[in-house]
DNA sequence: TTAGGGTTAG
């Protein structure tokens, strides 16, 4: 009777059995005292066991033992580097095991392919794919699957990819293969139809061959396409699992489909999958993105576990609709939950830092960006710009634009935006000339942005230029706010009669507010009869346009026409408009002091009031003569003058005065829009 | 061995 077989041998022919590297390196030990411990095929083993566990280290030292490593003892090495995150120590090794005459089979190439796939090796994917047809392998299952997965995260990628394979020592990967480049790939085919090319030609499909064509669609924007695959698996008996439907999700997000969103969640809930993080954050961010944003929550608070995403989702989605302090709120609640802040979080966070225009919230973010070495990410450094601009500080934002290594067009476009806003047109005009120049093609937003900086600079000429090259030299067809910003500067330009030409034969319905910014301009340049005819339009559509109401009783009081004025108030108390008092704040040690017009409730009101009335001492001493024509109330000059002065940004800024040391910067923030609503 | 979710400019 032969006698029982060793401990280890079990354990080696088991390897499932060895979950802990303390265990592998016990077996490795015990296993090295035996006569064949140090045979190819025991080493091979144990290479299997620590490269399972993704142990590189003992990977490697074991592979450096083996004089003529056999396919298996290649195999596990390439996934250890893959899995390890060295995609190109990955394809290196490949190269190798080729150069050695082992032949690639069905057990190596998934790794290779999802190897090529993060490192973003473009021509060597090709290589790999012609060996995977040489090899006779395409009909493989998990060849074929990981195929489709590499094309489909392969479509995305732009130059960057090339050159980081372009760094790689060339392969030579038997004969007959060439290596394509980029532009070839590029050229021939889009990625999306390399997998839908791969899937067709399967012989065999399981749900991961599906859900990675869903996937692949689904990224690359072909909604219609990835719901047709999604319903053609039940033809093949196979159930959307939590992949399909975590896919799927966010094709009802694109396309604002809330019911249908609602039908995947219910349907998640039937089949109990509503737990899982990946289907909860798609949720989260279906539900946000068509404005259900309480749905959204509603999700996240009853999700039994959650990840960093999870957390990034509900931030995204507090922040996308406006809910800028909830966003930073959870924000918070997340770091005390003891999740770490990925790049993701501080790039959805930062619009809220701007649209609360609070500079020492975004600095403070901006603190835990630079420790967690993020600055140089495109997407946080043009979300920088755009807040530090936004909060008046366009040195800053340039200086933060400059840092960015590989600019995209949102970058160039938020930097444009930026100089635009501060009214820099020559500025603005010369970045989104450098951005072409860098071979950057602008596109509908960053038209928006060149031509808000001919408007705020009164350039008409070059305003028409660009407008007239859109679609000539772009192909991109001008929208609503691109008419809009036209009309806007023709109309501050005073060619208020050019304007109204402009937006009556828009190809779209004007809207309210395109009517509104001609109102006006009609203010400014004084044309109450084109007024009149702009108002009607905005009543016409939207009866209750309570900014077209207070224009018009500005433009009746400018024009002294005191009873029309006077009916349009009347008008506007009968619907139920009230008035809210202008508002400014100014931020004094990290406290924020708000103050509205007239109002003398702050405690320091009375210094307030004795350092303004110094300055405006000074102020006339020098020349100042208040404009209370801008004081449009039927009142007498004196009151005029008292309203002016007690302006909320007069009063923030006479606080600051008071407050700070001489040579601080004071930044106020007003609200110039909202001062009336329905009540 | 292969498959899924969240981000910036208007």
């Amino acid at each position: 009777m032969p006698p029982p077989p060793p401990t280890f041998e079990i354990l080696l022919q088991t390897p499932s059995a060895i979950k802990t590297l303390p265990q592998a390196a016990q077996l490795h030990a015990q296993l090295i005292t035996t006569a064949n411990g140090a045979s190819p095929a025991c080493t091979t083993a144990l290479l299997s066991l620590y490269s399972n566990l993704n142990a590189l280290r003992p990977s490697l030292l074991l592979f450096a033992a083996l004089p003529r490593p056999a396919a298996t003892a290649w195999k596990h090495l390439i996934r250890c580097y893959t899995a390890s995150g060295l995609p190109l120590e990955s394809l290196r090794c490949f190269v190798r095991m080729i150069g050695s005459g082992v032949r690639p089979d069905h057990n190596v190439f998934p790794s290779v392919l999802k190897a090529c796939a993060s490192a973003a090796a473009i021509g060597m994917a090709r290589s790999v794919h012609a060996s995977v047809v040489r090899a006779g392998l395409e009909g493989d299952l998990y060849t074929g699957n990981a195929l489709m997965s590499m094309y489909a995260k392969l479509k995305d990628m732009g130059n960057a990819a090339a050159i980081m394979f372009d760094e790689m020592p060339q392969p030579k990967i038997g004969g007959g293969l060439t290596r394509l480049t980029h532009s070839e790939f590029d050229s021939e085919e889009s990625a999306l139809s390399c997998v839908e090319k791969v899937f067709r030609a399967m012989p065999r499909r399981d749900i991961v061959s599906w859900n990675t064509v869903i996937a692949g669609c689904a990224q690359s924007g072909a909604y219609e396409e990835a719901l047709r695959m999604v319903r053609r698996m039940g033809s093949e008996n196979l159930k959307p699992d939590c992949f399909t439907l975590s896919s799927i999700l966010p094709v009802f997000a694109e396309i604002v489909d809330v019911l249908k969103g609602k039908e995947i969640h219910g349907y998640a809930v039937r089949l109990g999958l509503h737990s899982d993080v990946f289907i909860g954050s798609s949720l989260i961010d279906m539900y946000a993105n068509c404005e259900r944003v309480e749905d959204s929550f509603r999700v996240f608070d009853m999700l039994p576990r959650r990840d960093h995403i999870s957390w990034n989702s509900m931030i995204a989605g507090f922040v996308q609709n406006g809910f800028f302090n909830e966003g930073l709120a959870l924000f918070r609640r997340m770091l005390g939950a003891g999740v770490r802040p990925v790049s993701v979080t501080f790039s959805s966070l930062m619009p809220a830092c701007t649209h609360l225009t609070t500079l020492r919230l975004g600095k403070q973010l901006q603190g835990y960006v630079i420790r967690g070495g993020f600055e140089r990410n495109v997407f946080i450094a043009s979300a920088l710009v755009d807040m530090y601009a936004k909060c008046g500080n366009i040195k800053t934002a340039r200086w933060i634009f400059g840092g960015i290594e590989q600019h995209d067009e949102v970058s160039w476009t938020a930097m444009i935006m930026a100089y635009a806003l501060h009214g820099h047109a020559d500025d603005a005009i010369a970045v989104f000339k450098q951005m072409e120049a860098e071979g950057v093609r602008p596109n509908y937003v960053a038209f928006i942005a060149v031509l808000t900086a001919c408007s705020h600079a009164g350039l008409v000429d070059e305003a028409w230029k660009y407008f007239n090259s859109m679609k000539s030299e772009y192909g991109i067809v001008p929208g609503l706010e691109h008419h809009a910003a036209v009309a806007d500067l023709l109309g501050r330009a005073g060619k208020v009669k050019r304007a109204y030409e402009v937006i009556s034969s828009m190809p779209m319905k004007p809207t309210g507010s395109v009517w509104s910014t001609l109102l006006a301009a009609c203010r400014v340049h004084r044309n109450v009869e084109l007024a009149e005819k702009v108002a009607d339009k905005i009543f016409a559509a939207d009866p209750d346009n309570i900014g077209a109401y207070v224009l018009m009783s500005n433009i009746y009081s400018h024009a002294k026409r005191w009873k029309e004025a006077a009916n349009v108030r009347l008008a506007m108390r009968k619907r139920g408009m009230m008035k809210l008092p202008a508002s400014s704040w100014v931020e004094i040690k990290n406290e924020v002091h708000g103050f509205i017009s007239g109002d003398k409730s702050h405690p320091a009101y009375h210094g307030i009031s004795q350092a303004l009335s110094v300055l405006l001492e000074r102020m006339e001493q020098e020349g100042y003569v208040p404009d209370t024509d801008e004081v449009l109330h039927d009142v007498d000059e004196e009151h005029k003058k008292h309203s002016l002065y007690n302006h909320s940004e007069r009063l923030a800024i006479g606080y600051a005065l008071i407050t700070t040391v001489a040579g601080s910067t004071i930044r106020v923030t007003k609200n110039i829009r909202g001062d009336y609503r329905q009540g």
